[in-house]
DNA sequence: CGAAAAATTGATCGACATCAATCTGTGTGG
DNA sequence: CCACACAGATTGATGTCGATCAATTTTTCG
């Protein structure tokens, strides 16, 4: 699957939109917002945007496609941490350590804004919403997430699903239809669990009218928390 | 038990301590920056330093003691998130949400710190180097953590030992011999397990000659990450 | 079309959950 | 002080969900 799941969201529905607003990135007098004046990178699918160690030297948002956080263990064997959807912001870690601490890889095809920390530490020194801004920002990236590797496989399958519907809904795009984005294996991976054992409960899940799916392409129809 | 299980960290372990000293809370000429003039707040076992939901007016630091993190599910029951170790800065998705997204409960007789975000946000408006340490402060809490609930059994107790032990380690305490602070239920809710299955395999590490164990109080001998 | 990757499906096994009993420690009131 | 109650912890027997092993089927892509 090489096509990127979304198509790309406003920059209104961003978490850095206050941010390029604040630094003057994003052109004034737009009426989405959607002009910008900063860089953008694409990545194909598989290319890593980053990766854990590397010196930092920029902040990103995602605006089209997925991407997944990743640790390697001792093992070798690549585990996902979380999958990074639009308007996600990545790299928010390399304020305080100057590097940054996982290896994140593109799904799909993805674009996405680049930010130079240069710029942003040089401009928030001098513009108070700006310090503020990021401090907003870092803020909401601080509390805990929910964990999806926890309780049964129907809730953490049910618990993604929902939480991707959730984060596709939050950013204008739709919630009730929409491609995983990911293969089974690296479900299996995000949920701690076996693609043998994904595959079966999405496919009952399916036999309980519970969902549509084709490949990666799902519709919720009625699934609820705890199913 | 209702010890706690630390003596009080010094300031200068703590993750607070750089915001502490540009916010001109730590008296200066202090050999170990422990004489501070902000607020001290206690709490026995058992009672709450915030709510999820409830009006955020403050950034705590733990100075003594345990806490957890926890959050109601649905069906009413408790799920701990994560476990709170003295030199941890709780209530940063106070910033952004002005609110409190989770529950915190003393596991004992906790001492922390507790900063009036009022006091500092007007504080970092004027003072550049204090909205700089804030942002190196959210920043490093940004990060993915490493989830304790993967795995089997046998890696998430080690995981939660080595876990531990870390902390302390990094905050000046005894890294080799502690008390886990909490009951069996506790560890298990943290680890999405049964408080029997905890049980079954502390003894198991234990006759194995990994960690020596009596009730809460642990030494560590020979555990590895893998075991 | 044909090769390779991804996904599904089935059979069997094992780790952890569940149910149940006992043990240990701690605080309380007689 | 001791008997008692109660919560926490341990241990055992059994059941079950998800892992593992294995074989197809479906999809993707050159």
């Amino acid at each position: 699957m090489t096509t990127p799941s979304t198509g790309p969201i406003a920059c209104r529905a961003c978490d850095l939109h206050e941010v390029c607003r604040l630094g003057g990135l994003i052109a004034l007098g737009d009426r989405n917002g959607t002009h910008r004046t900063g860089a953008l990178r694409t990545l194909r699918a598989g290319t890593r945007l980053y990766r854990a160690g590397e010196p930092a030297h920029s902040l990103f948002a995602v605006r089209q496609g997925m991407l997944k956080t990743v640790e390697v263990g001792t093992d070798g064997e690549e585990r996902i941490i979380t999958v990074n959807t639009p308007g996600d912001v990545l790299g928010t870690e390399a304020f305080g350590r100057r590097m940054y601490s996982h290896d994140v890889v593109a799904l799909q095809p993805v674009v996405c804004c680049e930010l130079p920390l240069s710029l942003l530490s040089e401009q928030y020194s001098r513009v108070r919403e700006l310090a503020a801004a990021l401090i907003n920002l870092l803020s909401r990236a601080s509390a805990p997430r929910a964990a999806l590797a926890r309780g049964s496989i129907r809730e953490r399958v049910a618990g993604l699903l929902l939480e991707l519907a959730r984060r596709f809904e939050q950013r204008g795009l739709d919630g009730r239809r929409f491609s995983l984005g990911m293969t089974r294996q690296e479900i299996a991976s995000l949920l701690d669990t076996r693609i043998e054992t994904v595959s079966r409960m999405i496919q009952k899940l399916h036999r309980e009218r519970a969902i549509e799916i084709t490949g990666q392409q799902v519709t919720l129809l009625s699934l609820k928390p705890t199913g």
